[in-house]
RNA sequence: GCAGGUGUAGUUCAAUGGUAGAAUUCCAGCCUUCCAAGCUGGCUAUGUGGGUUCGAUUCCCAUCACCUGCUCCA
């Protein structure tokens, strides 16, 4: 019955206003979205149940909102100039591109391609005539570095010394900061501090939807613990973030976890959540446990003590960090996905619904007049509802109609106004899952559906 | 990123080297008392940038986007 693809999903989404292809006008920009009125909501809607759950349920977690900029030595001692690149090589032959670290590990397991600088990767390559995986010829062009992070310049002169970064990720604004929140708030570790912000790649691949753009927006929660606490803690935090996820509304058996066994340069224990998108498996949020090498290479770097001082043993040592990252407009997409559905509900006559969350839902409420002769009464409903509620409005068409558009954008509650109101002051509202209805006076429907948005 | 395919109203489709049609959506009016009713009228398109040509939506090149497959995913 229910066929999910990502082209319907991205009609809906061009088509409702939940998210427009980037500069359209001019023909798009690759792999940027624009969220619209609707995508917002459902955006902010989320990031409200991630605060929620992570910010405001928790003792000791703080909320940061750092600089998109930060100074380009934290992105030595972070380790993503050096290693945050890729070196490309193409294949003459067939113009297939691939990763020329890759192309020799792949040819020779011993051969440590992750040692080797640029030059040397070239000269085994040749030497070696590794060839092409995919038409067994070897003859590529010189290795390019791509770097994933997008460069620009502090100031008007564009001299090496002034090279800013658009931030790849939004964890080190937590590290550079980590005293500061901890001295302030007065934190005792374990303490956590989330961010939820955007941050820039330069990936050449393209991406499924919005599944993988080069700006995105990232929910993350750094712990800060000792050493010996962080595995458990690590393993706590892969549970938290699968429940939360299943609380959003995507199902156990659509979630899994996926270990790496290829480690980044950082990590220690990595594993992401991934969820089955219409298209593949894809990852959703990523648990890392990431030791003390940040701090670690901060405190070098910048010469500043990066030390906590236990006051309960009076030791002074580098806290280990668990850092669980959620991907927002990823988790965006799953939901979007998650709800969708096309349900016939008579012969012949099927309806497009997305069965969202209520909480995440952009309006909670439709204010839907049965004849044009009663909107007075039903903008009266309108403005009371919306001091609450993100609330829509519409009087256009036959009521059949507006319920299917309200059943389109996932709205769960539809409020018509009949002639009975005027009299009586009750309204029909309407499920939009059950496509049940029963009659509430006015005044009741505000706890209705607060009731039925508890997250 | 690579290979192939496709780009015409918001959407789905026609047609054409010489005035671009329809359905649907949307808007307005009439009608309408609870799940896409009906009637009338109206708005709206050749992705973008070049080139060839007297003239290009049509042919060529580039670019952008989407689809299928591959690749990649620190």
């Amino acid at each position: 019955m229910k066929d999910v693809t990502m082209e319907k999903i991205v009609a809906l989404c061009k088509g409702r206003g939940f998210i427009y292809p980037g500069s359209e006008i001019y023909g798009g920009l690759a792999n940027t979205w624009d969220y619209g009125p609707l995508g917002s909501r459902l955006k902010n809607n989320i990031k409200d149940t991630w605060r929620k759950r992570f910010i405001q349920e928790r003792k000791n977690s703080y909320e940061l909102d750092a600089d998109i900029l930060m100074h380009p030595r934290v992105w030595e001692a972070s380790g993503h100039v050096a290693s945050f690149s890729d070196p490309l090589v193409d294949c003459k032959e067939c113009k297939m591109r691939h990763r020329a670290d890759n192309l020799i590990n792949d040819f020779d397991a011993n051969a440590d391609a992750d040692r080797m600088t640029q030059e040397e990767m070239m000269a085994y390559i040749k030497e070696h005539k590794v060839p092409c995986p995919n038409c067994g010829k070897s003859d590529y062009t010189d290795i390019r570095q791509f770097n994933l992070m997008f460069q620009t310049y502090r100031g008007v002169t564009t001299d090496n010394k002034s090279i800013i970064y658009l931030r790849p990720e939004n964890a080190q604004g937590e590290y550079v900061n980590y005293l500061n929140v901890q001295r302030t708030t007065r934190a005792k570790l374990p303490f956590s501090i989330g961010q939820i912000g955007k941050a820039f790649r330069n990936e050449i691949t393209p991406g499924n939807f919005t599944f993988r753009t080069i700006e995105f927006e990232q929910m993350e929660f750094q712990t800060f613990c000792k050493e010996g606490t962080d595995s458990d803690l690590y393993k706590y935090f892969k549970e938290y973030g699968k429940k939360y996820f299943m609380d959003l509304g995507l199902p156990e058996e659509k979630l899994r976890f996926h270990d790496h066994e290829k480690l980044a340069h950082y990590a220690k224990e990595a594993c992401d959540i991934e969820y089955l998108f219409p298209f593949a498996w894809g990852e959703i949020n990523g648990t890392h446990n990431r030791t003390n090498f940040d701090l670690s290479r901060h405190q070098e770097y910048s010469g500043k003590s990066m030390e906590y001082l236990d006051p309960e043993t009076n030791e002074r040592y580098i806290p280990y960090i668990i850092e669980s990252t959620y991907g927002l407009d990823r988790t965006v997409l799953a939901v979007l996905s998650e709800a969708y559905d096309e349900e016939e509900i008579a012969e012949g006559d099927t309806r497009v619904v997305l069965h969202l969350n209520p909480v995440l839902a952009p309006y909670k409420i439709a204010v839907l007049p049965l004849s044009k002769k009663l909107s007075e009464k039903a903008e009266e409903v309108y403005e009371k509802l919306s001091k609450k509620f993100m609330c829509d409005y519409d009087e256009a068409g036959s009521i059949g109609k507006r319920y299917r558009r309200e059943d389109e954008i996932g709205t769960p509650y539809c409020v018509t106004i009949d002639f009975d109101t005027l009299e009586d002051e009750t309204v029909t509202i309407r499920d939009r899952d059950t496509m049940e209805q029963i009659r509430l006076k006015i005044d009741e429907v505000e706890n209705y559906v607060q009731e039925k948005i508890q997250f």
